[in-house]
DNA sequence: TCTCCGATTAGAC
DNA sequence: CTAACGGTCTAATCGGAGA
């Protein structure tokens, strides 16, 4: 007897952080909005009127800005405390489905709804609840693995006929195999720009063709992630959930900064802040590490002007997540590799050679060090207290030259007090 | 020849 | 008037160095 067929529902909200900003601003219904990346940089996020006039995902702003004027186009920055509080009650809610959940990304989230009765009407219903709770709209794609899962909200997302749930699991094969040969391959996940050109070059141009491709020369000419890609499409589970987030085995903490940045003192207090961001996420997930990085860039896109982008590391004895420890070599490294006469544009401090706490390698000649200082944790418990950066190191604050560009940004509605809309 | 390592590539969101 | 282009993360693969 085999195995019963797996029902993976992937929920993926709809143009996220604009619902997220709409939820706050209903006035802003009709407007076409987008939201904007870090530094007030790309467009992150689009309406469905702002996808209409063309704002393609990913555009530089000030490539938008004239389309914007012309059609009343209007952009916010990004405002992450908001995004990921919305998130966290999203997902919430669909735990309530089921057992076995995956939160994917900020806006996505796989949920096994394996052995539910009335698959198609529980998955209406979460809509609903999901959309009247939080007014956040969301898709739902049902597959046997997770990649088709993927596929199923692609179509949920694309054809309004389906109201939002579509579930291939409940297609015939012959139906199944009509619906991928509509498919470009370029919208299987894990198919990137990339590789839709190249499997284009093999005569590969639909998820069908990709399908039924011979095995062993896919696998040749692509690697096994494609294969694997291959035997979920055909309906083989290669990828489980991962219902328990696994420890970052790096963790990078950069910015572009607003303006340029030419004087070391700015570029240290920059430092210090990445520092500090890093080793509060090393903590978070209770490990310490043993190589630290920090790179500098000039701006790339200014071809007429000189570029350095140097990197230098320093591998520590003894793993540490001590912002102070790694604070001082950081600082060390950023005045190594410092040259007076470039306009910075970037920087960022990257920690790796990860470890959990408890198992970090002694020198049996020296005494060990505590894992977690008293002096952190009580700067972490603070910190999330009463906001990021109520405590911080003395070398950070004291330049602000190089703060990100947030020029457009909503209030912190459901995370500040200060934030709430008076009525 | 084998193994390890760093750099590069490709992807996701 | 000009310049204005994100941030994090993973896994696979490749080529060279060293054993």
């Amino acid at each position: 007897m085999s195995a019963p067929v797996q029902q993976f529902a992937l929920v993926d909200c709809n143009n996220f952080y604009v619902s997220c900003e709409r939820i706050f601003r209903p006035d802003l219904r009709d407007t076409p909005l987008v939201v904007l990346s870090n530094n007030d940089g790309c467009v992150v996020s689009r309406s469905n009127e702002a996808k209409a006039l063309g704002v393609k995902m990913g555009q530089p702003w000030f490539e938008v800005h004239a389309l914007a004027e012309a059609h009343g186009i209007l952009a916010l920055s990004s405002n992450y405390a908001l995004y990921a509080d919305m998130s966290n009650r999203v997902m919430c809610i669909l735990s309530e489905y089921s057992p076995r959940q995956e939160v994917y990304s900020i806006d996505e989230c796989f949920v096994d709804l394996t052995g539910t009765p009335q698959l198609k009407a529980v998955s209406y219903a979460l809509r609903e609840r999901v959309s009247a709770w939080t007014g956040i709209p969301v898709c739902v794609g049902i597959g046997p693995t997770k990649t088709l899962a993927k596929l199923a909200n692609y179509i949920a997302k694309k054809h309004p006929r389906s109201q939002g749930v579509f579930n291939y699991n409940a297609l015939s094969p012959e139906q199944q195999t009509r619906l991928l040969t509509q498919i470009a391959v370029s919208e299987v996940w894990g198919v990137g720009r990339r590789l839709t050109v190249q499997l284009q070059a093999h005569g590969i141009h639909t998820v069908q063709d990709l399908r039924v491709t011979h095995t062993p020369t896919l696998r040749n000419a692509f690697g096994v992630l494609m294969e694997k890609t291959q035997r979920e499409l055909q309906g083989t589970a290669c990828m489980d959930l991962q219902e328990a987030p696994s420890a970052k085995k790096q963790i990078i903490a950069s910015r572009s900064f607003g303006q340029p940045v030419q004087e070391l003192p700015v570029l240290q207090d920059a430092i210090s802040s990445f520092v500090a961001n890093a080793c509060a996420k090393l903590r978070a997930q209770d490990s310490q590490a043993a190589l630290i990085q920090v790179f500098l860039q000039t701006n790339r896109f200014r071809k007429d002007q000189p570029q350095y982008s140097p990197c230098l590391a320093v591998p520590l004895p003894q793993a540490t997540s001590d912002s102070l420890v790694v604070n001082r070599w950081a600082a060390a490294l950023t005045e190594r590799m410092y040259r007076p006469d470039y306009l910075y544009k970037k920087a960022g401090v990257m920690l790796s050679d990860i470890t959990p706490s408890g198992l970090q390698q002694t020198d049996w000649l020296e005494p060990e060090p505590p894992t977690q200082t008293p002096l952190m944790s009580t700067l972490d418990h603070l910190n999330q207290r009463y906001g990021r950066g109520t405590v911080k190191v003395s070398s950070q604050g004291a330049y602000s030259a190089w703060q990100m560009k947030q020029e457009r940004k909503s209030p912190h509605y459901t995370t500040d007090w200060e934030g709430l809309p008076c009525v």
